[in-house]
DNA sequence: CGCTCATAAT
């Protein structure tokens, strides 16, 4: 953005003090002479209707040919016409005609100047908007509360505090403080510009709030992330007697929303009946949203369907809700189910001949991260590059993250590079595809090229970077940047922090420093941590430290079976067979659940889903028999399977443990992608918990043996598997 | 006489 004029120095020029004059509004003597405009054949009183009516019908045509006749009878010299004029021009969006005409004036007033303010910050050229401002100001001329007013929301529109305190100094000397339009303008300019405590010391100073002030302090919280204070200011509101309406209801319904409070949103909702709002499109807008926050989806679904007339916004509210179920859903069938709605949702949304915006591509495509949907999320990209969506930054950033969780690094990449602006959003999601992929070093680099760009960066950036530092193990890295975060930036670690530097010792085989460095931070670990621990004391041959690790994750969630197979593995590396059995019945004893082993994957747009051994799927023996070969060529190459245990799944009992790991969902699903999916195709596979060694190392086999690409996103990390390595590092493996 | 400004739902 180019730079603001400044308006300190125009704040020096000797201004004439309005308090002097009775009225503020009235100031000056009409411009042209009486009998002037008593003889014109077309006097104002005949143009200034029909320009009215232009204007509302935003014809410039019309507009054109009475600025003809207005200059052919000589009228233009009335400065009402002419300022009339003006602003028709800028109400049918010609703010090129507009200003030609107005520097044409041989004399103007403050209407004028006024008029063409608020023509440039409706026509979204706030920044010239201000700049006439401060033309007005030299030349003079000094504005009322309509002036004010306008540069006011040029000010909001640029969302410059700066410029907005210097325009709150002339509202302070023109003594148009105890105006209310001109109090709310202020209060919604600091909400603008994100600052809620100067927001709401201006609504303080309203004397006479009206019901815009209510609605404009209470969407203030909203907009500025303080719910608590909104709906305390809304109760506060109704205790004053001010009737809210549809704008004041929606707001707090919004907030609603945000803890989600439903029974509060409930009685919001009976306040729309109430005050008789009910009807309007955007209350019923946020009642629907209201239940999708609160997972209540047939509800919402129901209201939905009875909604007579919708918008673009229900639409997007429905996706947007179904998109954010994903993350909240009891577990990933109904998550995924949520997901496939979404999509669903937008294809009706595009078949009902609406056009999709930003909203709707910025939540099918976090929907498409979460479900691994590669080839829906390639379609949304071109579909967002047709209609121009994908130069907004939101949309880019969701495209960056929908690659990163694809697998796909070098489409993240490309489009990263692409975008015109970068966010926060934008660099932390590219830092962590990088991270995830394993590429540490560019990681790094890019956190760098960060700083360097002046972003600053938050916890989840960080979380991206030191777990690169991990994956490299560049210990002295990740003790420099953990350092950058919290002193340089004041970042207070998370335990996710923590569980980078851990596992970073873990992989470097230095389990001591590991445990070393839990006590000497001093943190309690979380069962992330320990299941890392464990891992780690596995692979590492250190029962004493793995069985005191699991004995602090029993603690921790006494009954998760992960727990028991991360015991039971390690006993079975170390060949301790008797401890196996010993566990085995404490699981029996306590009855330990059975592992849900879930994987799936998308082949021509049908999700295809698996469990461990599943024989329900119709070509199911052609994929046993695919398998089978596959790990006969993978042990001529030197496939060894590990060492692990069985345990119980769903719906079996003991006696068919003796299964290998062979038949773990993820093979199965591996396995069909590679038969099923065109040739050379990716395979994408997304699996519920951590993937097994095993599993693990037969997939490394299997790309190679096949030249595939095959990615594997499972619940604790992205592998990608490449001519016989995997992304990960080999210590993602954690069963 | 002409400028009418401020608030909402994804």
């Amino acid at each position: 953005m180019a730079s603001l004029p400044s308006l300190a120095t125009s704040s020096t020029t000797t201004l004439p003090d309005l308090r002097k004059h009775s009225s503020i509004n009235d100031q000056r003597a009409p411009p042209t002479a009486p009998e002037a405009v008593a003889k014109e054949p077309f006097p104002s009183a005949f143009y200034v209707p029909l320009l009215h009516r232009c204007a509302e019908t935003k014809s410039t045509p019309l507009a054109e040919s009475l600025h003809a006749h207005i200059v052919k009878t000589g009228t233009v010299q009335d400065l009402f016409v002419a300022t009339s004029m003006v602003n028709t021009y800028m109400k049918c969006g010609s703010v090129a005609s507009a200003r030609n005409l107005f520097d044409e004036f041989p004399q103007r007033n403050v209407v004028t100047w006024t008029a063409l303010i608020a023509g440039y910050v409706r026509n979204s050229e706030p920044e010239s908007g201000v700049v006439v401002f401060v033309r007005m100001l030299e030349s003079g001329c000094y504005p009322t509360n309509y002036t004010l007013g306008s540069v006011l929301n040029a000010c909001s529109a640029l969302r410059s505090v700066g410029v907005g305190q210097q325009v709150h100094g002339y509202v302070v000397k023109y003594g148009l403080e105890m105006d209310t339009s001109i109090g709310n303008s202020l209060c919604s300019l600091y909400s603008k510009c994100g600052r809620l405590e100067l927001a709401a010391k201006a609504f303080q100073r309203i004397p006479e709030r009206n019901v815009i002030s209510w609605t404009t302090i209470v969407s203030a919280c909203g907009d500025n992330g303080d719910a608590d204070m909104g709906l305390r200011l809304f109760r506060d509101m109704l205790r004053e007697g001010c009737e809210p309406n549809e704008f004041t209801l929606t707001s707090a319904m919004s907030l609603c929303c945000v803890a989600p409070a439903l029974s509060l949103g409930k009685q919001v909702h009976a306040l729309s009946i109430k005050y008789a709002c009910e009807s309007s499109l955007p209350v019923k807008n946020s009642i629907m949203y209201l239940y999708l926050k609160c997972g209540e989806i047939d509800k919402a679904r129901k209201f939905f369907d009875g909604m007579e007339t919708v918008s673009l916004i229900t639409w997007n509210a429905m996706i947007a809700g179904h998109a954010q179920m994903m993350g909240l859903a009891r577990d990933d069938a109904t998550a995924r189910l949520s997901g496939l709605e979404a999509l669903n949702l937008f294809l009706r949304l595009t078949r009902s001949g609406t056009k999709p915006d930003l909203f709707s591509f910025s939540s099918v495509l976090s929907v498409c991260s979460s479900l691994v949907a590669l080839e829906q999320g390639e379609q949304f990209h071109a579909q967002a590059l047709k209609s121009g969506f994908l130069s907004d930054v939101v949309v880019s950033s969701a495209l960056v993250n929908m690659y990163n969780k694809c697998g796909c690094i070098e489409k993240a990449s490309k489009t990263f590079i692409d975008m015109p602006v970068r966010t926060l959003i934008s660099w932390t999601s590219m830092i962590t595809g990088y991270s995830q992929h394993g590429r540490s070093r560019e990681a790094i680099e890019l956190f760098e090229d960060m700083r360097l760009a002046g972003v600053k960066p938050n916890q989840v950036t960080f979380l991206g970077v030191l777990s690169a530092c991990s994956h490299a193990g560049l210990v002295d890295e990740a003790n420099y940047y953990f350092h950058m975060m919290t002193n340089e930036y004041g970042i207070r670690p998370v335990m996710d922090h923590f569980a980078c530097m851990v596992d970073m010792f873990v992989r470097l085989g230095r389990l001591e420093d590991a445990f070393g460095y839990i006590s000497s931070t001093g943190f309690e670990p979380n069962e992330v941590i320990w299941s890392i621990l464990i891992a780690g004391c596995r692979s590492q041959g250190r029962l004493d430290l793995g069985f005191y690790a699991a004995g602090r994750l029993l603690e921790l969630r006494p009954k998760a079976i992960e727990t028991y197979v991360l015991l039971l593995n390690m006993y079975v590396s170390a060949g301790r067979w008797q401890d196996v059995a010993k566990v085995r019945r404490v699981m029996k004893d306590g009855k330990i659940g059975s592992v849900k082993d879930r994987s799936w994957i998308t082949v021509k747009d049908k999700v295809h889903f698996f469990r461990a051994d599943d024989r329900s799927h119709s070509r199911g023996d052609e994929m046993y028999e695919f398998l089978e070969r596959l790990i006969e060529r993978a042990k001529d190459i030197g496939y060894v399977p590990y060492n692990s245990v069985e345990v119980p799944s769903e719906g079996e009992d003991e006696e068919k443990t003796s299964r290998s790991t062979l038949h773990h969902s993820e093979r199965l699903a591996v396995a069909f992608g590679l038969l099923n999916l065109p040739e050379g195709a990716s395979v994408r596979v997304v699996k519920n918990i951590s993937m097994c060694r095993d599993c693990h190392s037969s997939i490394k086999f299997f790309s190679l043996l096949t030249g595939r690409e095959i990615v594997v996103r499972d619940s604790k990390r992205l592998h990608r598997f490449k001519d016989g390595q995997c992304s990960c590092g080999d210590f993602g493996a954690l069963l």
